[in-house]
DNA sequence: TAAAGGAACCTTTTT
DNA sequence: GGTTCCTTTA
């Protein structure tokens, strides 16, 4: 873009000038001739259908310059959301460079969650919420509800808070409150599920707090509610553009029509063969029915892919074609054709982890037939995040710089919840959640029975738990060192909340007073177990990072909705990140491990939503496949472990799918391997591995067959199967035999069940123990 | 009440 | 194999 241009959008937008058109838009010029359309069409709804890699992100920004430049709206009366932080923000980015200057003016572009915030702090009275409302994540949520489940006599073991946490999670994704909830769902969690829930909104709002769900469930309720408040935001609202649509739930789907009621100046944007995100609500469905949600509808099919070569692409189109109920796209492209799909099989996990390891070297110093990569141009996707460890262990050991995408999360990290738990009773007195998070943290000697009689004072009272802590003092409820210990914290809350409000401190001086005088950063110092000096850099790291925000409540409410790492870590690293991360991103080079049946696609995912499951599984493979743009390999293994335990498996059913002529199978350069586990059958498998694998692409299907005929599936050597197996399977006792347990000494088997032994011991007496602690009895060495 | 050890669970995917 | 929860023990 020129610099006379640049500054032509920006007198535009900056002037609000009326009618500049298209001339002297440089961005359009730039499009391809459905792109354009998809940019143009200003008025009415459009559904933008883009295929991977055909300029999606392009066209919307383009379309929001286009409507600043047209004068059409003003950066205000646009609202723009996206799925993740990273969408909206990258979005800002290229807005703001088209521009050629920052967007401070879209106060509106940003994830579901956090327009949300904005919107219900505006209007929390009508949710009967204060606007200083807290955001609870999935830890508090589940640790409330075990008090509910507790309180209600209901045994959380059998039935856990974490479920009944998912189980309300997903009536909320559905619009679904306490009293709108289905009769079918009346026998959910035991029959207390309905029950549980309304309590547990009702538990909220005393708290004067809300989980992520709610955010957008009050909102619509609002707008249900509240039709002035519903037509102010149509008002407010001129434009409305929403990316990943395929992604979206029943309640922002109800969000979003509530919305556009009034003008049906919505645009769409999203791919059905990318719907991947059904497991948390998403609905398909919704992109699929948009004509008929909003009648007159313009649809513009991106598919001119400007990522992946014809092979690659190929492959992609290949595998999603068996899916039925698409809206149907043709991708094609014009780069030019460049390597086949490469598909390898391994032995094991570990194999398949050195090989890659190996390939990625290879392939960074340049191969005959390709031209070198920068680690940063290459990644690995992975179908769980189990499977990363492989990786990170094999590239830790050869000394290869990497990166994981999405792993745990900085704001997850024990030291830092503490931390911003002391931050939340500071600032809210009332958040119990927090004060009975960091009350014994670190320790201050007050077990189960203090906190049960600062529970009961304050209920008693009718007052927040640190009021309650309060008044037990005053009482003299609590004497000896707890008692004095539990002084000394309730007078430092009450200290830090006036220090807080007197803003005599800044507030990073604060944090750092809070942290170092309630002792909790001394905790950490006297903690001799490794993880601590790293535990003490995420606190200083915590500390400087409240300097980008003006007060301790911003910086709570931030972080409470930017859950990501975003960390732009420099430097040269391979990637390595699950399928579900890399949506939206692209690699020239891209490596896609683990395509075994029941690891991908999972068996999980088959077994809870069977041939929905499957589906969405194979768009998780075109998701996949379709973030290479130059070489992508596919790869599986024959043995992986699992829980500690060997588990043989067979390739994925998708690689049946992939078409043939655009795949090339690799057979791995002789030996490696050999010399290890040589026993194990090492050199005469790869041998007779490598046969296999070229004959598993000449028949399709082959291997599936022959396991279903009770054959071996990947031509492992029997024998070497056989002992595999044996070496570590479990449960081979017999009834009445002799065993031995570490700790309960010597019995005789009395009965099996599955994994588990009924053991009488000659001590202990009749117990149940897992078969994995029992050995017989004359294996015991003397 | 805290520390230590054993048993059971676990692995999808996330705003 | 790793984590978390629960029991036992000091």
């Amino acid at each position: 873009m020129s610099s006379s241009s640049d500054s032509d959008a920006f007198e535009a937008a900056s002037l609000s000038a009326r009618a500049v058109g298209a001339r002297g838009a440089p961005y359009l010029d730039d499009l391809n001739p459905e792109q354009r359309r998809a940019v143009e069409t200003l008025d009415g709804p459009v559904l933008m259908l883009a295929g991977a890699g055909t300029g999606k992100t392009k066209a919307l920004t383009s379309r929001i310059v286009h409507l600043l430049n047209t004068g059409r709206a003003r950066p205000n009366e646009i609202l723009a959301v996206t799925f993740t932080n990273k969408a909206a923000r990258e979005m800002k980015e290229r807005v703001g460079r088209m521009l050629g200057r920052d967007i401070e003016g879209m106060p509106w572009l940003g994830t579901f969650h956090a327009v949300c915030v904005k919107l219900l702090r505006r209007h929390a009275e009508l949710a009967g919420l204060k606007s200083n409302f807290t955001i609870l994540d999935t830890d508090d949520q589940v640790r409330l509800l075990r008090q509910l489940v507790q309180a209600a006599n209901i045994d959380d073991k059998r039935w856990p808070p974490r479920v009944l946490a998912g189980i309300i999670d997903n009536w909320k994704n559905r619009a679904w409150t306490p009293d709108k909830l289905p009769a079918s769902e009346a026998s959910a969690f035991d029959g207390k599920g309905p029950a549980l829930y309304a309590q547990y909104q009702a538990r909220l709002k005393e708290l004067n707090a809300v989980d992520f769900g709610d955010l957008l469930l009050h909102v619509v309720t609002i707008f249900q509610t509240h039709d002035d408040v519903l037509q102010q935001c149509r008002r407010w609202f001129r434009y409305i553009l929403v990316d990943e649509y395929q992604d979206t739930n029943v309640a922002q789907y109800l969000w979003l029509r509530l919305l556009a009621g009034g003008h049906q100046n919505i645009c769409c944007v999203g791919d059905d063969d990318q719907s991947i995100y059904g497991w948390r609500g998403a609905e398909v469905g919704n992109i699929l029915r948009f004509e008929k949600d909003f009648p007159g509808a313009h649809v513009v099919r991106l598919e001119q892919n400007y990522r992946s070569t014809p092979h690659i692409l190929a492959a992609a189109s290949g595998v999603i074609a068996g899916n039925r109920g698409r809206l149907g796209k043709e991708l094609w492209t014009e780069t030019e054709e460049g390597e086949k799909v490469r598909l390898i099989g391994h032995w094991d996990g570990e194999e398949e982890a050195r090989w890659i390891g190996e390939e990625i070297e290879a392939m960074q110093r340049g191969t005959r037939r390709q031209r070198p990569f920068g680690l940063d141009e290459m990644a690995i996707l992975v179908r769980a995040s189990h499977q990363m460890r492989a990786f990170e262990d094999r590239f830790l050991t050869i000394g290869l710089p990497y990166r994981v995408i999405g792993g745990p999360r900085f704001y997850e990290r024990l030291e830092i919840r503490d931390a911003m738990a002391y931050f939340r009773v500071v600032t809210s007195p009332a958040d119990d959640l927090a004060f009975e998070r960091i009350v014994n943290t670190p320790k201050r000697g007050l077990g189960d029975k203090a906190q049960q009689k600062i529970q009961i004072t304050a209920r008693e009272h009718g007052v927040p738990l640190v009021e309650g802590a309060r008044i037990l003092l005053e009482q003299g409820g609590l004497g000896g060192k707890g008692g004095a210990e539990l002084r000394k914290l309730i007078d430092g809350l009450a200290r830090w909340g006036r220090l807080l409000g007197e803003d005599t401190v800044g507030h990073v001086e604060l944090a750092g007073q809070i942290l170092d005088e309630s002792g909790y950063t001394e905790m950490w110092q006297n903690d001799k177990t490794p993880e601590a000096p790293g535990r003490l850099e995420n606190l200083k790291e915590l500390v400087k990072a409240l300097e980008q925000f003006e007060n301790l409540q911003g910086f709570l409410e931030h972080v409470s909705l930017i859950m990501d790492n975003e960390q732009a870590e420099s430097g040269e690293k391979v990637s390595i990140m699950t399928l579900h991360a890399a949506k939206g991103l692209e690699f020239p080079v891209v490596f896609l491990p683990g395509w075994e049946d029941g690891l991908f696609p999972s068996q999980r995912s088959m077994d809870e939503s069977g041939e929905k499951g499957l589906e969405e599984e194979r768009r998780l493979a075109y998701v996949g496949i379709t973030r290479a743009e130059e070489v992508c390999t596919i790869s599986f293994a024959g043995n992986r472990r699992v829980f500690g335990q060997w588990q043989s498996a067979l390739p994925s059913r998708f690689i049946d799918e992939l078409p043939e002529a655009h795949v090339e199978v690799l057979t791995p350069p002789g030996l490696y391997g050999g010399g290890y586990g040589a026993a194990a059958g090492g050199v005469q498998n790869s041998v007779d591995a490598r046969a296999a694998r070229a004959d598993v692409y000449n028949s399709p299907g082959w291997k599936r067959m022959q396991a279903r005929a009770g054959q071996r599936p990947l031509s492992q050597p029997a024998e070497t199967r056989n002992t595999v197996i044996d070496m570590k399977a479990v449960s081979s006792h017999t009834m009445g035999e002799r065993v031995f347990h570490q700790k309960f000494g010597y019995g005789a088997v009395v009965g099996i069940e599955g994994d588990k032994l009924e053991v009488d011991f000659e001590k202990a007496g009749t117990k149940k123990v897992v078969a994995r602690f029992i050995s017989a009895a004359d294996d015991i060495p003397f």
